[in-house]
DNA sequence: AAATGATTATAACAAATGATATATGGTCAA
DNA sequence: TTGACCATATATCATTTGTTATAATCATTT
């Protein structure tokens, strides 16, 4: 469902849509990898049924628990995150629309990061007896659920590329391209630009950087003429050039169906 | 098969055993997520029937290749890695004895990093139809090899991580303690310490320092008495201090089924 | 044995990034 | 409007880490 001016606290200028009708954005996201039959669609249209709103900064799973359901994401953007005994914080991962988490939930024991809201959030919760039995009877889901897993794992080894060997001003660039990228996939991003409830100290707790060291990037990316990074928005100047300075090769987000 | 003087490129005097009998480390680390009867740790010997000796610094899947078969670490060290257009390489993750890469190959395209080995190992690759075939027979074994999945993935988020917020230091501390973790549950490592085949450089290269810091980090853990890394080996001389330093937690190697 | 090449060790210096402090600007509620 | 609070911006200085250069060590080959 499109945020209405009943939802003022998402920004929505970005709503997405498809030839007029909306599409939730899990379809759109699964789709991409592996072309889904209506009945297919229409189970992940009722995955996306009850879902809530959540604001931000607030924790949907915390560390150490056994979680019943798994997440599903449609509005606004998430993160996993661990944070050390000194306090500061690593986020491991984002969760934008479209975004299921976790699907192996099942196999798994308490987990041992949290994961929680950035911005403002729509999202459903889905015990695991649901999301079994859906897999269980839509075997073209379970595959493409599988897909997204793997590129959900191609996205943490980028991480660690970036985190690894690119400089700061390539951490963030690289960043900003993988957001806009997967954004741009379920809709809620154009060439453009697209809005992003994050601070500077969350893009810092992200890149390994200061939060100080995060704003001379910034100033430093739109002094290069890039993309203009603030008021909770991403507005991207120079595409080619900002990915060029990334390295960002987009192919890790869409691993070819085998 | 427990390494002779036959093969005198690999150290092995932490060859492990069980009761007297060695045991296979696939066989080994699965049993550590859950019990397998002993048809199951039959289909596992089989798998690692036909390993192959491959010399260090080989190659054992290539970047951009969609591979037909998996590979299964039975003795050495190898690693995922990929390179920056300037050069520089990011290990992204280690494969142990033990270690299957990838079982998921059947859902993925072209994989868009390198395998290699680092010291010399012994290999066994696994066609696809065998692999498959054997999740199919033997659902307990699907289930083990999910529970190794999951655990490779928080490993992955572990060293984001690492990298992101972790000293030079408290890095490689982290480092030395997750591969002596790893090489202890397939019997590949004592308490006191581990053969290793890893350089400097590699080190660097895996925990984003240069070459040169990580000499200066090596002589910081050994001046205070935590470790000595050199000659190919890491002897460990205060596993609980080289722990704190490390903040290590051994939990994320190890999901509990659920 | 000598030569070669890779790895390790160390010093001196450069560059990138972090820490602290302070000011500015926006938002929200009273 | 005011005040409080949070995020952003910027300057200054401290620290960590990278870079370059050079030796020393070790294994391998000739």
């Amino acid at each position: 469902m499109i945020p209405t001016s009943a939802t003022p606290t998402i920004h929505t200028p970005a709503a997405p849509s498809t030839g007029g009708h909306p599409l939730h954005p899990i379809v759109r996201k699964l789709s991409a990898y592996l072309p889904l039959d209506a009945e297919e669609q229409a189970a992940l249209t009722g995955l996306s049924a009850g879902g809530q709103r959540v604001e931000g900064r607030h924790d949907l799973l915390v560390e150490g628990a056994v979680p019943d359901s798994a997440v599903l994401v449609l509005e606004g953007i998430a993160c996993r995150y661990r944070h050390r005994p000194s306090g500061s914080r690593q986020i491991t991962g984002f969760l934008v629309p479209g975004d299921l988490c976790d699907p192996d939930f099942a196999h798994l024991g308490r987990i041992n990061h949290g994961v929680g809201t950035l911005g403002a959030c729509r999202v459903a919760r889905i015990p695991r007896e649901v999301l079994a039995d859906l897999v269980e009877r839509h075997p073209g889901l379970a595959r493409a659920l599988r897909c997204a897993k793997l590129a959900e794992e191609e996205t943490t080894r980028e991480w660690v590329m970036n985190l690894g060997c690119r400089s700061a001003v390539e951490r963030v660039a690289h960043l900003l391209c993988e957001l806009h990228e997967r954004l741009r996939i379920v809709g809620w991003a154009t060439k453009g630009g697209y809005d992003l409830a994050l601070t500077q100290q969350d893009l810092a707790d992200t890149t390994g950087l200061s939060n100080v060291h995060v704003n001379r990037v910034l100033r430093q990316l739109r002094l290069m003429g890039l993309v203009e990074v603030g008021g909770r928005r991403v507005d991207i100047l120079d595409l080619p050039g900002l990915q060029a300075v990334a390295e960002f090769q987009a192919d890790y987000l869409r691993p070819a169906a085998g």
